[in-house]
DNA sequence: CGAATACCGTTTTTT
DNA sequence: ACGGTATTCG
């Protein structure tokens, strides 16, 4: 076992830390005295309770960079772990900032994923289960060359097994086992650890499944993300030797958004930790909206009971925000129980109150939330103007962006959508990458399923099962099973032929990658001579041409890379999307999705019940779920810096249905000093001054929706709930009014472009005719998505764009 | 085998 | 309403 070959390396790093010595501190400039705090208190055990906005980065930046000319350790002795690699990239550039060269490396900052992956590579063949094979058990052990699984390989997995189960699949979805398996995961539960009262789950086979899931794994030498935590808990559990020198190794440990962390997380930790104790843990307890996804606030809470004597260090000053702006924050948060209780306060100007507005339905919530964005970035009451960057809108549910979506389309406002599918999860991106994997190992069954017939090669279920057939009879992958039944004739005709190439394709492929040819050039030789690159050129949906772009920058990430192996290592756990900066996009994203950032202006819409706090979460989490809810509105005010505008509507289409709500039980715990209730026009007999073309647009436009909907509620009901009447008692100011002659400025060049009948191109909504132009918006006939009004400069011409007539 | 149709589910999402 | 998937039909 060569599991220990670093620890000279080890030895000799910590002697010459204490040479390093003392140094002049420049990191420590302008910390409070919180923060400075937090900074310097090294030793034993501490939590750093830091508040939205109050500098935690800063701190935790600067407490790597004190331990360092501290020469309490050496940047390969620091365990820094994050979450999300964005953090971790963050914390890496801060940190290179601050120390200048002083610092390469921090080997050992990175998420909980990427550092297991680390770990696990180097001890895999600590992992050994006795696995049935041919009617025998066998030991089988982990290789370090494990294959990291994304979902999609492990929902196809689970399928399998619960097909081979016997089991109805519809009943019995995969997709709830891989949520079963993934909760179990969460608590470090192995097959054999599940409670008694949880192995009734999934009608009461689903321990047997995990247990096979887990075999499959092994003798596929691949791990699902729960394993990557599980094993490396495992090994620190069965391996004491092995325990004992990442103890010595790992001096000090800090945590970043502690109070996200699961059971398998806190374990880990506790393992590592258990020696010295030098661990920091990093988190807001008000901020933990992860639950549902097994983040116990438990865990922060607790920390003083797990680890003793452990200083508690409260970060309260907050640099991001208002006083109203946190005064409504805080008023919220109140409402919860049994948090550890923080103060916030700010220097900072007074600035505005939060504004809160009520809506007849969600349409117009987008339709004023549009218009509210364009008078800001013109600049607006004696506010100076605001960049399109500087906005965000805010949504519980990623459906409520439709709304927004459909609108700024309309009025051509731009607006970028975080979120969605990350880049490597995309379909083109993984059928691209399974070909590679292919070409890197050949006995890579579930990368061979998935493009055996990606392009379609004629081989459908029935080649496929004659190819899994043959493969388990001999004892084979599927790629060679596959290259038997070419030779063997056992399937013939077209699909043989087709798959006698894709088997000739990826040995020549192979051999290639053996001779060392440049792996650029040889990622491009797989996509285009497996006809991958072709299949999307042929096809004319709306996504193709941005999916040939994706291929495009895959093909350009690898770049950064030695080899395609090198490649595939890193991507499953490392690539995300960067967006490069454009012109200036209002931002649209979920709460979720907010949290770590900020922006001057914020609008928080759909505070509604049932939609904000979710039924759902309060439905399967009873006061639990209402409290993370309540915790995710509180993240969402805290977002803003100097502008937080509330909203709700009184009906919304929900499922196709339309549905009305009362305002959300968060507008009720507002506090009324920190909040400006403006006076939706119309609603309480009008008496505010709605004037000239943009007044009679408005009824227009609500009298034309209004006569649509008989069913929904009468507005007296809908505004009734005790804390909007009391707010609204307050109301202070009347709406602003959709903004004067708008429509009249026509942009010209948008006009001349294009002429009714003309066929375009939308990279949301695909291809279209124009059928009718109306100032600066065309209405567009698109062949899929329905008719649209657009804004001349988000179409092009469908020639331009690639179709191919007929 | 591949295209047309029936059916289902529908909060939040990282690695 | 809608989009993804599973089944059915040609």
């Amino acid at each position: 076992m060569t599991h220990f070959d670093d620890s000279d390396a080890m030895q000799a790093a910590s002697l010459s830390a204490r040479a390093m010595a003392a140094r002049p501190m420049p990191y420590l400039e302008g910390l409070n005295p919180a923060q400075m705090q937090a900074v310097q208190t090294l030793d034993g055990p501490v939590l750093m309770l830091a508040g939205a906005g109050t500098g935690k980065t800063r701190a935790l930046t600067a407490r790597i960079a004190h331990l360092l000319a501290q020469g309490k350790a050496r940047p390969n002795e620091i365990l820094a772990v994050t979450f999300t690699n964005k953090a971790a990239r963050e914390m890496r550039e801060r940190l290179g900032r601050m120390m200048g060269e002083a610092v390469e490396g921090m080997p050992w900052l990175g998420t909980f994923h990427a550092i297991c992956v680390k770990l696990l590579r180097r001890h895999a063949e600590l992992i050994a289960r006795q696995v049935p094979q041919g009617g025998e058990l066998r030991e089988i052990h982990l290789k370090s060359n494990f294959t990291i699984l994304d979902t999609d390989d492990q929902l196809r997995l689970l399928k399998q097994l619960i097909q081979a189960a016997g089991i109805d699949e519809k009943r019995w979805p995969p997709r709830q086992l891989a949520g079963i398996i993934d909760h179990w995961k969460n608590r470090a539960w192995t097959p054999d650890k599940i409670p008694a009262h949880e192995a009734q789950a999934f009608d009461g086979k689903g321990v047997a499944l995990y247990r096979e899931y887990q075999d499959r794994l092994l003798v596929l030498n691949a791990c699902d993300f729960g394993d990557l935590l599980l094993h490396v808990i495992d090994i620190l559990q069965a391996n004491d030797d092995v325990l004992a020198q990442y103890r010595r190794w790992f001096r000090y440990i800090l945590v970043d958004e502690y109070q996200d962390t699961n059971v398998a997380q806190y374990l880990w930790l506790r393992l590592l930790a258990g020696g010295h104790k030098n661990i920091c843990c990093v988190g807001d307890d008000d901020q933990s909206i992860y639950g549902w996804r097994g983040a116990e606030v438990g865990n922060i809470l607790r920390f003083e009971t797990d680890f003793e004597g452990a200083e508690v260090i409260r970060l309260e000053q907050n640099y991001r925000s208002t006083p109203h702006i946190l005064g409504a924050a805080s008023g919220v948060i109140a409402g919860n129980k049994g948090r550890l209780g923080k103060t916030l306060w700010t220097e900072a100007e007074e600035g505005e109150k939060v504004r809160l507005i009520g809506h007849w339905d969600g349409d117009e919530e987008a339709r004023w939330i549009g218009e509210e964005a364009e008078a800001m970035q013109r600049g607006t009451r004696g506010l100076d103007p605001y960049s399109l960057d500087d906005m965000a809108i805010l949504v519980r549910a990623a459906h409520q962006m439709r709304a927004f979506e459909d609108r700024f389309l309309t009025i051509g406002l731009p607006y970028r959508v975080i979120g969605g599918p990350r880049f490597y999860e995309r379909l083109e991106i993984r059928d691209a990458m399974a070909y590679f994997r292919l070409v890197v190992s050949p006995e890579d069954d579930l990368a061979f399923e998935r493009i055996v017939n990606t392009p379609k090669r004629g081989l459908g279920d029935k080649a496929q099962q004659t190819i899994q057939v043959m493969a388990r009879a001999n004892g084979v992958s599927l790629l060679e099973g596959a290259r038997l039944c070419v030779r063997s004739k056992t399937i013939g005709g077209k699909g043989g032929k087709a798959l006698g190439e894709l088997v000739d394709g990826l040995d020549r492929w192979r051999a290639e990658m053996l001779d060392g040819r440049d792996h650029i050039r040889l990622a491009e030789e797989i996509l285009d001579e497996s006809g991958y690159t072709a299949f999307w050129q042929n096809e004319k949906t709306p996504e193709a041409p941005g999916r040939l772009e994706n291929l495009k920058e895959l093909v350009k990430a690898l770049e950064g890379f030695e080899n395609l192996q090198g490649f595939l290592e890193h991507v499953a756990l490392i690539m995300d999307n960067e967006t490069q900066a454009e012109e200036p996009k209002i931002t649209l994203m979920t709460l979720h999705a907010a949290k770590g950032l900020e922006f001057p202006v914020v609008f928080l819409p759909g505070w509604e019940d049932g939609l904000f706090p979710s039924q759902r979460s309060m439905d399967e989490s009873g006061v639990k779920g209402l409290e993370e809810e309540r915790r995710l509105a509180y993240v969402g005010i805290t977002r803003a810096e100097e502008l937080c505008t509330i909203s709700f509507a009184a009906n919304r289409r929900v499922y196709g249905q339309w549905q009305s709500a009362l305002p959300s039980r968060f507008i009720d715990e507002l506090p009324e000093a920190h909040v400006e209730v403006l006076t939706p026009p119309g609603l309480y007999g009008g008496g505010f001054g709605a004037t000239g073309m943009a007044a009679a647009q408005q009824s227009a436009m609500s009298g034309g929706v209004e006569s649509n909907l008989q069913d929904k509620a009468s507005k007296a009901d809908v505004y009734n709930s005790p804390g909007w009447r009391r707010l609204q008692a307050n109301a202070s100011r009347p709406i602003r009014q959709p903004t004067e002659a708008k429509n009249l400025t026509i942009d010209a060049s948008a006009v001349s472009a294009f002429g009714e009948g003309d066929r375009v191109f939308h990279t949301k909504f695909g291809y279209g005719d124009v059928t009718g132009i109306e100032g600066d918006k065309l209405e567009v006939a698109f062949d899929k998505a329905g008719t649209k009004k657009i804004v001349g400069r988000f179409l092009v011409p469908a020639a331009q764009a690639g179709e191919v007539p007929f």
